[in-house]
DNA sequence: TGTTCACTGGGCATTATGACCAGTGCAGTG
DNA sequence: CACTGCACTGGTCATAATGCCCAGTGAACA
């Protein structure tokens, strides 16, 4: 469950540069084939690494505009509601949370006018009761792993 | 920029399975495998496909709490306010949004108590004037693309 | 002290890779 | 209508990585 510095050093060199291959990481770590590959083996079934999947962008997929949503569910319809948003393909991510809202949500639209198309969609579903919606505007920290690996790492360490 | 039916079922096949590799994919496909293997870059120069890093779990990694800041931030400390966020390990991703509040970051932490280290950690910082956040329960829905990638290439086809 | 375990460094056959090529069918253009 | 560009096909080739095996070593642990 706990990841050493090695572990670390591994997730850290496959996220920059993730076609490397097996061979390459070794001699770039200087530990032997064997070595990294077990310990590949073991991460992936540990389930840290959860797989390789292609990052897609949707902004490059013609989705541009980036919102999240918060929700508000009637009382005991968040089945029905999750189930909803499921068979939405702007609904990227979906959240059950405390707090004022029910559920949040991340949606992605082709434009300002077609987060309008969106959001009805999502909330035109009888269990909402009220959606609040903030538009992202810019994004300074993408979505990051690394310095939390590092981070995981260290810890490990110093234990 | 739009992608067609072929670059959909390239992008979910490698979704789906990410340790495919180039010529099993083409015999999957029934297409040639020079086609496949043009089809792929031009979606990596494209910026469609931003690469093929790990996905690692925070928590996997010891960090099994997430939850959702909101940000109020003093007028024109914007900048010191996203620099400081970029050094937190545990703050995954920070968006400047519209609505209540200017910025939305995703957390992560080793546990509920230690989210409240987090959350000092992350407004304890002059330009920050008032964070609320949202802690997730359930993720009913996990970042997902495919039914978007499959929706981009069904617009695509009938334009 | 003895055992277990991870790592090393090596070898092996299989397989994929990246790079080519000529030929073909299609779409758009002059 | 003929021409041109383009994507795709189906094939080859040398290179390289992969998955799998092995015996030996060192360290931690019971």
């Amino acid at each position: 469950m706990a990841i050493d510095h090695l572990d670390g050093r591994i997730i850290v060199l496959l996220a920059r540069e993730p076609r490397i291959g097996v061979l390459e990481m070794s001699r770039r770590l200087g530990v032997a084939r064997g070595t990294v590959q077990a310990r590949l083996d073991r991460l992936q079934s540990n389930g840290v690494i959860r797989g390789f999947g292609p990052e897609v962008d949707p902004a490059a997929l013609g989705y541009p505009v980036t919102a999240f949503a918060t929700l508000q569910i009637r009382q005991g319809q968040g089945a029905d509601v999750r189930a909803h948003l499921a068979t939405v393909p702007e609904v990227l991510e979906l959240h059950t949370t405390t707090g004022t809202g029910d559920m949040m949500c991340r949606l992605v639209a082709r434009s300002n006018a077609d987060l309008q198309r969106v959001i009805d969609r999502v909330v035109g579903f009888d269990g909402i009761v009220r959606a609040s919606t903030a538009i992202v505007m810019e994004n300074p920290v993408p979505l990051r792993i690394i310095p939390l690996v590092e981070q995981a790492a260290e810890d490990r360490e110093s234990s």
